[in-house]
DNA sequence: CTGTTAGCGCATTCAA
DNA sequence: TTGAATGCGCTAACAG
């Protein structure tokens, strides 16, 4: 039934058939009052009829933004990061937004990059999963006044708006549990400092030591310098290789979950018994933390709760409504499984059922 | 040194300041011949001293085109799509054009909403990196001009750029190799077939087992029924639950390697020996694939190639250079670990130290 | 109730 | 070598 006069037509020939004018067809196709029923038929009849679909560029030229937003990443491979993708990709289009996705690698250039483009895109709003390397991004993004909320990270200006996470807080969870255990030799192994979480997590944990009245070895720490290090499980192999090398501690505590899994990888071949020889406890609670062998004892976060503050915020401050979340900070909880078990099931010399078990579902 | 006087300064600012007209700026910043030394110096100042930053809104609905492509997955959780997002996402970035990222969870209605908010954006092309469930969308973007290349998967219309994959010879890699460890009752579990991809492999299994004269049980085949069973571990985990109150298999062959490591996870957690008692093959070899205990014998696709030839196509068809690329089929091979080991190396007792190795790097 | 008109910021043709 | 003028497709203020 479709007359195909033009592959892309316009308002304007919705106008010319239905022979009203082209500002017509508009109010008709955005539902304005005030315009008579038949007129109303008879273009969106034609509309349908040619197939007519609106030009968002036309549209968002006149309205001087645009009708979507981006989200900021460091790596698309992480399944951290894949999570939060996953909840803000899903809130965004049901506010009938389309989303960009951006993966910077943590690379300076490759953030300023996306924030040119975001800009000169006109995008509605941003999400920022992480710290940008690059601090002068934010500058650029106020100038604009393009709105943004930063997950998991502060910035220099306050009035932006900031969701963190007690990072500190888990470092301490997993330290005291270790201790619980027992374990008074804890190697520490990250990958490079680069942002305020890793910060934190490194700080928690010298913390928690020294509040347990344990001195910390600078051997037993392992903090790659290179920021290009982006397989996270072979730097866990490679830290384990090098801290092995030079002591063999009680427990390893990774700043990653990605890490722990490299980790648990070197001492699995290596024939290291896990948690009988060392204890290891990982850092994200990702999906695939209860799958491995042995299932991995972490801290989770409620990364759930922070992408919804987060859009909700993002929604708000694109429409105005003047919320602002000013430095919200949510607290994280450990999950013991079989890599650093339960003191009381462990003594009793087997691991309960729900120990083995799965993550909470992810949706 | 700014002087800020306009936020967001447009080239009618520039030209103002300049004393020229805003075409001669239009020229001057496109690099355009024939302008004197002089102006050129001139506005280029005072469009670097605004912080000028040019609307690509303006410059796309005057091009009637854009310069970003999408990429469209069914799911941004699964590691298989992370890493056709992340090859293309970089490829697309060195080519100047900016990325939307699509996850559709293989819903028809999100599906089409993307096609059309992707035809609104006038998007210069599309990357679908699986096979559409509706099959409506392809004849939209086709009716709009709008190129698009399908990876593992094929479109009833010829015409369209498709690279696939040869799941059936994938198949076929896995069930004889199962075979050559005298492993002769085989299971097999898959989601919903959804796709060619997966109707391929397991037809691949079906006919894989036919060539070797050995029977198939239906009730050693799981397939899921539903199409939002998006958590794949849960469901090799549940599927392998099924399979086990029915019979004991010597071999599963999960379609793929999420599915697999549900599997890995049940028999496990039920003490069951893997290989001894039951030896298991996965599917796509995604990174955590080699760092699962045992580790998982699975067959790897070439998805590097498949993406760049992809991303190639695609933009060759977006510049109008006419390559197309038919049907193009690539071939997997197996990558043989613990899960499913090499005979040869099996009898001997033990493992060679390179079957407990890491995937190749991603990067 | 409907039409006229005036841009949004930019690229580009035609004149000068 | 530069400027004036036009239009991409749409929204919205204003007029009738």
């Amino acid at each position: 039934m479709k007359s195909n006069i033009s592959k892309n037509p316009t308002m304007k020939d919705i106008a010319r058939i239905a022979r009203v004018s082209q500002a017509t067809v508009s109010y008709v196709l955005n539902n304005s009052a005030g315009i008579s029923q038949k007129v109303r038929e008879r273009v969106l009849e034609i509309a349908d009829d040619l197939g007519y679909i609106p030009n968002a560029i036309a549209r968002n030229l006149k309205n001087k933004t645009s009708n979507t937003i981006g989200i900021i990443v460091p790596d698309v491979m992480n399944s951290y990061y894949n999570e939060m993708i996953n909840y803000v990709e899903k809130m965004t289009r049901e506010q009938g937004l389309f989303s960009f996705v951006c993966n910077t690698m943590h690379d300076p250039k490759i953030e300023e990059w996306y924030i040119v483009n975001s800009i000169q895109q006109k995008i509605a709003g941003i999400i920022i999963c992480y710290g940008l390397t690059n601090r002068e991004c934010y500058k650029k993004l106020d100038q604009h006044g393009i709105p943004f909320v930063i997950l998991d990270d502060l910035s220099e200006d306050e009035k932006n708006s900031c969701i963190i996470m007690n990072n500190i807080k888990g470092s301490f969870l997993a330290i005291r549990h270790l201790i619980k255990l027992g374990i008074r030799d804890i190697a520490y192994c990250s990958q490079a400092l680069y942002n305020i979480a890793l910060r934190e997590r490194y700080k928690g944990f010298r913390l928690a030591m020294e509040e347990a009245g344990l001195s910390v070895s600078e051997e037993m720490i392992y903090i790659s310098k290179e920021h290009k290090d982006y397989d996270k499980i072979r730097l866990g192999y490679t830290a384990t290789e090098k801290i092995l090398s030079k002591g063999f501690p009680s427990g390893i505590f990774a700043a990653t979950d990605h890490i722990a899994f490299g980790v648990i990888k070197k001492l699995n071949d290596l024939n290291i018994r896990i948690p009988e020889d060392i204890s290891v406890i990982g850092y994200d609670d990702v999906p695939l933390s209860g799958i491995i062998s042995p299932s991995l004892t972490t801290i989770s976060q409620p990364i759930k709760k922070m992408c919804k503050l987060g859009a909700v915020t993002l929604f708000s401050e694109i429409n105005n409504e003047g919320y602002k979340a000013n430095n919200i900070m949510l607290e994280p909880k450990i999950i013991i499984r079989e890599s650093a078990p339960d003191p009381l099931t462990y003594q009793k010399g087997g691991f309960q059922e729900k120990n083995k078990g799965f993550r909470k579902s992810v949706i």
